[in-house]
DNA sequence: TCTGTTATTGTAAAATGTTCCATTAAAGTA
DNA sequence: TACTTTAATGGAACATTTTACAATAACAGA
């Protein structure tokens, strides 16, 4: 896993390349996610970032508008399913799938070869360009299932 | 493909089955779909409803709940990609997924026996009951790459 | 360090999606 | 058909997410 060092220079150097500016919100909401290994909705980072830095001003609109930009620079990866909003995790680590309980929202996360290499295959085929694929197993958990 | 006097039939006895009501506002999100083979927003069908049906009282909630609805009893199904929010289509057609342009929008569906058969192994594996999963890949189509 | 430029911010407003509730309409029974 | 029960509806309230905008903070250059 990468230090939060590394991470904070990859991020820095990214925002310096697209004329973005480095900001005390940015930094706090990618130390959270550094430091927290889970998925998170906004409220609940805004929540928690106003919770523990009680002195540094920031706004929910900061956050949504940090995620988009986070996501769209592949350091954060969303998952989303029902009605239950986007939840958000630091997307550094090995790329992952999810299978995702319906009863608890219980996320378990998998990683399997022979799936990725027929999305290969598939966007080949189809002349397609493939920046990104998820694939999301939804159903009910061991203990859900009693 | 299924005729929309046999699919209306499966929709009543589902309402039946489930003591809900059949109403004209349900069948006509019904129809809908199944006249118009492609992806749209609640949004999207709400406005040609009014438009096509000027004598029917229809409320964006009632097309929101219905589309929850469909898709919990796997008539339709929706999909999602960036900022987009959700799309529904009739999902009586065999199951599919999705390649997803993020230039055009465009939607493209497959499917593949492979990934299908590793899905439910992994979903073993984890002794899941899964009742539904998704694939997206998402990228740039053939004419958005030039 | 100071200054000018420009992206970012928080706030408020707008847009989108969901829930509540009193009224209406569907469907079973006589 | 009339009556009774109960689910569904539209509209409004509410919640969530996005956008507009004026003030602020980051950064580059002197």
């Amino acid at each position: 896993m990468i230090s939060y060092e590394k991470l904070l220079e990859q991020f820095k150097t990214l925002l310096r390349n697209n004329q973005l500016k480095f900001t005390k919100q940015r930094e706090l909401i990618l130390k959270f996610l550094y430091e927290n290994d889970a998925h998170f909705t906004p409220e609940d980072i805004y929540m928690k970032l106003k919770q523990h830095h009680p002195n540094i001003k920031i706004g929910i609109a900061t956050v949504y508008r940090t995620l988009s930009l986070l996501e769209e620079s592949n350091i954060v990866s969303s998952i989303s399913f029902g009605s239950a909003g986007k939840k958000y995790e630091l997307g550094l680590k090995k790329h992952h799938d999810h299978l995702i309980c319906t009863a608890c929202g219980k996320i378990i996360e998998f990683f399997d070869e022979t799936i990725e290499e027929r999305q290969k295959q598939i966007a080949k085929q189809f002349n397609f360009h493939m920046t990104d694929h998820t694939m999301k197993i939804v159903g009910l958990c061991e203990k859900c299932q009693a």
